[in-house]
DNA sequence: AATTTGGATGTTATAATGTAACATCAGCTC
DNA sequence: GAGCTGATGTTACATTATAACATCCAAATT
């Protein structure tokens, strides 16, 4: 189950254990991603914390925290969309691990699926064969969710 | 072998018979990327009709033109990389088939692949079984070439 | 408690990518 | 030549993102 509280708490003692703080600028950020099935856009959480919880942070900041987010495996940047995702394994072990991700075109709406090592694996053969190394296997499939086909 | 001028040509070819009209600017775009090994901004290929061809091209046009490249199967847009590159199969009969983009994030080199029959079949399980739509199987694979790593 | 210090945040300006709306042009048909 | 259609031009603006520099704040040290 994932319980906001409960995410927020564990991430906090992430944080702790590697010597960096979760602070509350930093909270509402990730939590605007936790509550949300959609990927945001930076600037869509601006606009999330400011009706949320009351506080103007400016967008130079949101992308520092989104970044800082990311480095701690708490969140995931969608390239081709330009927006933001909360990792859906944080409530687990699988923090960290490769993911490919079904991203809806219409209305942003995402779901995280482990990529399987058997793929994986293929991916690197192509990657390895054409002289390219690979630096993150994230997958992003370009979907629409059941709510917009 | 890839020899630009044979390459337009068919390309002509293949506009004609579609009904539509391979223009002079959209020569101009199309070799820009045909001629380059790495994906280009709408804006690097302003620079290039300029330098290559004196020929302007203001932005919004480069933009129309590109869409129109990609409905006639001559380019893809690299979304992961917000940038541009001809079909690596414009001068055989794969034109439109389902492919893997491996990116260098440090040059922007790319390679494009075919996507094997087994992988995309994987994906499409692993979408469906998610209640999603897969509108375009491309994938995008985050890298650096040999010359970057 | 005051000081120091480094990380976090704020401010301002600007770059890069992309689109909307409307005007004009160029080539074809009649 | 008149009229039509698709291609291109112009202007304005939206969105995403970063650079450079200033300030703040919290924890550790004195
Ligand atoms: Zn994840
Ligand atoms: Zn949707
Ligand atoms: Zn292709
Ligand atoms: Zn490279």
């Amino acid at each position: 189950m994932r319980n906001t509280d409960s995410i927020i708490r564990r991430a906090e003692k992430l944080c702790a254990s590697r010597g960096t703080r979760l602070t509350k600028k930093r909270k509402y950020v990730l939590t605007g991603l936790l509550e949300s099935d959609k990927a945001l856009s930076a600037y869509e959480l601006i606009d999330v914390c400011k009706e949320k919880y009351d506080e103007d942070i400016p967008a130079m900041s949101v992308y520092r925290i989104l970044e800082f987010l990311q480095s701690e495996y708490l969140v995931h940047k969608l390239n081709t969309a330009s927006k933001y995702a909360s990792c859906a394994n944080i409530d687990d072990d699988k923090v960290g691990c490769y993911s490919q991700f079904l991203i809806c075109r219409s209305c942003s709406k995402v779901k995280e699926v482990g990529l399987k090592p058997s793929m994986m694996a293929e991916l690197q053969a192509t990657v390895q064969d054409a002289s390219f190394k690979l630096v993150n296997p994230q997958l992003e499939m370009n979907c629409l969710c059941e709510d917009c086909v």
